[in-house]
DNA sequence: AACATTTGTAAAACTCTGTCACACTTTTAT
DNA sequence: ATAAAAGTGTGACAGAGTTTTACAAATGTT
């Protein structure tokens, strides 16, 4: 983040390009513009780009294709735009490398939140100078949570094995103690989706996860439960 | 959820304003309801809302100019509603700050999805490790409320269980000691709503946090009754 | 004193949560 | 590739927490 970044974006409507443009620079980042993919390469080959803004529907080689082949030589990050109705392939896009998909129309704050997402994801893991802050390690109470090996330990070094679902939501709490989140926070954070009606994912996971943190599940001491609000994760936490 | 979130639906059809504020109060949400942009503002400068549903088309000031208007001073996440044919210039809107567009007719369904995705998308959840910065516990009579683990503690560190209510409840005379507090202040401090007609449901909570923290319940000592008035927290609250 | 208003609280009514069983999906093993 | 195992979400229902109702008791008014 020492100089501004750069953002290259790619789409065909020259409306879209100005508009974007606009919000962006405002925002103090140094964007350009491309109409299609002969054009990116060319201003990727003369400038650093940070993050491209990829169009799906592009004259000549489509929006997938060219983030495929952005992907073969490098790690850019890149959002992908795409209009009403192709949202079938938002897993494709993923599949091709593609860190986030937007769909139009958007709005500008969204889709500035999406980039300084992406972005601060990029600048912490995929960048190789910068990681080392990247904490593998919280404690609380009588737990060790290793993020990077996905493990959760008990203070005598015992493993507690924990599944894809338990793990992310511990994660959501153990990094956001003594805050009630309700059920839709906590679905978007850890299983980054809406809630739909009488969702009730949630409370199956965390009392799958008090089971095998709480020293007394009937009486949780560590995830409370805030009638009508959510849960909290009440112990301190601190990273080591 | 948990302090339920609050819409405005600005729209001059009162069928529209029925029919939205209906459905989205049967999801729980609490909905407050303009004619135009005078009313509008109106409602905003007395109250905390959390998402706009504008109508383009307005007596007096239109959509757009008080999409600007809102933004000018606000963050507050706005959707458009477009009545058949307004094939209004989307790129205008969005750089109006507007975050989503709904085309009249709408499907309630619909409409309900797009509120939670921009819901979603704005109230970041946030930075992990942002604990509030509120302090841990309060001293009071021969109390200790700890407001990280939610708990109320006896002199010699014996746990009394609290409900959600009764905490929250506790938490706002706490906060507000030696101030007579009505009910009306109470529900909406501890409650996050407003009363409704022979609304008993403090009268009962303070019945029963007084059976948990007064010596003799009988005759309370803490929270004391104004007549007419509210109730009173009288003890001396001091933070550590 | 007679009446009206407000409060306390038990009990009914209602709402939200915990969790079991089962279906469905994903991952792992063979 | 197929089978087995593990993980996840949904519906159901019991139980916990909250609000409403109802009425007696307390307080205030005339």
């Amino acid at each position: 983040m020492s100089t501004s970044q750069h953002i290259l974006v790619v789409d065909d409507n020259k409306e879209i390009q100005d508009l974007v443009s606009r919000f962006l620079s405002k925002d103090g980042y140094r964007v350009s513009t491309a109409g299609d993919g002969r054009e990116m390469k060319k201003i990727m080959s003369d400038a650093r780009i940070d993050l491209i803004l990829l169009d799906l529907m592009l004259p000549g080689d489509d929006g997938l294709t060219l983030c495929r082949d952005i992907r073969a030589e490098s790690n850019i990050p890149i959002i992908m735009l795409t209009a009403k109705g192709e949202e079938i392939d938002r897993v494709i896009g993923l599949e091709m490398g593609a860190d986030d998909y937007v769909p139009k129309p958007f709005g500008t704050r969204e889709l500035l939140a999406r980039i300084k997402a992406v972005l601060r994801r990029y600048n912490d893991v995929g960048s190789p100078t910068a990681a080392p802050d990247t904490p593998s390690n919280y404690l609380f109470d009588e737990w060790k949570l290793d993020t990077s090996k996905r493990e959760l330990l008990s203070k005598d070094e015992v493993v507690v094995p924990l599944s894809t679902g338990e793990f992310t939501l511990l994660m959501a709490l153990v990094e956001r103690p003594q805050r009630v989140l309700n059920r839709d926070q906590l679905l978007d954070i850890a299983r980054g989706r809406a809630s739909v009606a009488f969702d009730r994912s949630i409370d199956t996971q965390v009392s799958r996860l008090r089971r095998k943190i709480e020293l007394d599940p009937k009486h949780p001491e560590l995830i409370k439960t805030v009638w009508g609000g959510g849960y909290v994760f009440t112990p301190e936490v601190t990273k080591e």
